[in-house]
RNA sequence: GGUGCCGUGCCCGAGUGGUUAGGGAGCGGUCUGCAAAACCGCCUACAUCGGUUCAAUUCCGAUCGGCACCUCCA
């Protein structure tokens, strides 16, 4: 089966053509940690898990590495009212160091809530000054960067495919700044690689360089670790549709300024969540972490299947109705496999078991299509000609790169108080009591519990 | 201001030049002691206006609307 993926350098669908035979190197654009993610954030997350475990089912070996900005940001003169939580670290007297790990360790904790696999290696960009600052060198000695006041600035001049990723022309990039122009550069498109004059002058990480104390520019920490880890040639590179302007631009820029051949061979990004007011962005009011949606009564896992329901490349609209749809949807998924599970049948149809298996992975080949394969797999779940068993094997299959836990769907165990009341309502069905039986059904939907006679017996479930 | 993407039924969301994915919600039926689940059926679509075509939701143009990027940003 090829496998196919769109590849934001050349804008068309491609087939994946690892550089070493069965292996890929796999570089994600890491979490900036000093705030919660929000779900718009872990979106992106959810994408890049589909696509790794879509390359380990079709065979690949997949080295992911992600990175943690913990620098960058953390100035202790944070724009005044804008960052909610910098204020109250600020408050509870925290270092940056503390606020970073602290956010990197929720970062990672909603992570798992969405079952996204952890990457191979996680790196840490105040772990790799050095790292950055010997890249900025060689881009010194290579003509690439200029001096002004101990910051040392990237020459755009000097790359002329500075624009190949964007595809913007220069000239437009001029006319549209808008931002203050920083009176040092050559040219007002050039970028820092090195600050040792910030704009924030209270900044608290500081590390001592060849151009004087201060912290490395905002996009040379990609350059480096990815070089670093995945090496000079690297598979795919990943993150949100916003970095394909700037973040990557640039770090295309500093990685083939120094290596002087093309560093990536597939860019990948994924949309945004968009709410009523436009992106979700930390602005009050559209700024919705996991755990309000846990709060508000939903399983993590409810936010995944509502990611898989639209393509990575779509924007997707999100609402709580629509968080709502999905969670009724996985709900009712997740009650079809229980019983499939509880009372498997064997079912003998092989050939529909192939077809469905290579239609849903046919959709994950041709660019992490999951709507369709999300589709295949309805259309499968509610085929009457195949056994339980079947579609349990089916579903564990897809499981692999859905990531919704079908090993973990199970009756629930009911508390021993509740139990009873299942035994007893039973025997008040048998004694055709059905006044008894009803009440106690209803006392049970009260804790949550509903009930589904069978023929072989009483089943429940909780209701959500 | 510049550039790009998009506008699908109550909601989310695929897709295609002609046979209308999928899911959720709603409605009706079968089943059930009654339910629930399941199954069957129904219900609402392709922003607007032109054009190309035997035929357009699908191609082209314009208009309106939304979003994104150009600036830290998933």
């Amino acid at each position: 089966m090829q496998f196919s993926l769109f590849n934001t350098l050349t804008r068309s669908t491609d087939v994946f053509v690892p550089i070493e035979p069965g292996k890929v190197s796999f570089y994600a654009c890491g979490p900036t940690v000093y705030h919660y993610a929000h779900i718009g954030n872990l979106r992106t997350y959810i994408f890049e898990d589909v696509l790794r475990r879509a390359l380990e089912h079709f065979g690949f070996t997949v080295q992911h590495v992600m990175n943690i900005t913990d620098v960058g940001h953390l100035e202790s003169d944070a724009d005044a009212g804008d960052d909610k939580m910098a204020l109250a670290s600020k408050r509870e007297h925290k270092s940056p160091w503390e606020i970073a790990r602290f956010y990197e360790e929720e970062f990672f904790k909603d992570c798992e809530k969405l079952q996204i696999l952890k990457p191979s290696l996680v790196c840490r960009a105040t772990e790799h000054v050095a790292e950055m600052q010997e890249m900025v060198k060689t881009l010194e000695e290579k003509g690439f960067t200029y001096t002004v006041d101990g910051n040392v600035y990237y020459r755009i001049a000097k790359f002329p495919e500075y624009a190949k990723l964007s595809r913007r022309n220069l000239e437009e990039l001029l006319e549209g700044a808008r931002v203050e122009i920083d009176p040092r550069k050559e040219d007002p498109r050039d970028f820092v690689l090195w600050f040792s004059q910030s704009k924030f002058p209270n900044q608290i990480m500081k590390w001592e360089s060849p151009w004087g104390v201060g912290f490395p520019g905002w996009h040379i920490e990609c350059s480096a670790m990815a070089s670093k880890y995945l090496g000079e040639r690297i598979d795919i590179h990943a993150g949100g549709v916003d970095h394909i302007s700037v973040h990557h631009t640039n770090e295309i820029a500093q990685a083939e300024g120094c290596f002087e051949h093309q560093w990536v061979n597939y860019w990948m990004h994924g949309e945004f969540l968009v709410v009523d007011k436009g992106k979700m962005a930390k602005s009050a009011g559209n700024f919705l972490t996991l755990q309000v949606l846990i709060d508000e009564g939903y399983d993590p896992l409810h936010y995944r299947y509502l990611c898989l329901g639209a393509h990575y490349r779509s924007q997707l609209f999100f609402s709580l109705e629509a968080l709502a749809g999905a969670k009724n949807a996985f709900e009712a998924l997740k009650n079809r496999v229980i019983s499939w599970k509880l009372s498997p049948q064997k079912g003998n149809n092989p050939e529909k078991v192939s077809l469905y298996g290579n239609r849903f992975w046919q959709a994950l080949a041709n660019d992490l299509d999951m709507p369709i394969a999300l589709a295949v797999l309805w259309e499968m779940a509610k085929d009457q000609t195949l056994g339980d068993e079947e579609k349990l094997r089916l579903m564990r299959d897809f499981d692999k790169v859905l990531g919704l836990g079908v090993d973990n769907f199970a009756r629930p165990t009911l508390p021993q108080n509740l139990y009873d009341l299942v035994l007893k309502r039973e025997q008040a069905r048998a004694d055709k009591d059905w006044q008894l039986a009803d009440t106690l059904r209803q006392e049970l939907v009260a804790q949550g519990i509903q009930l589904k006679d069978t023929p072989s017996g009483t089943d429940w479930y909780y209701v959500y």
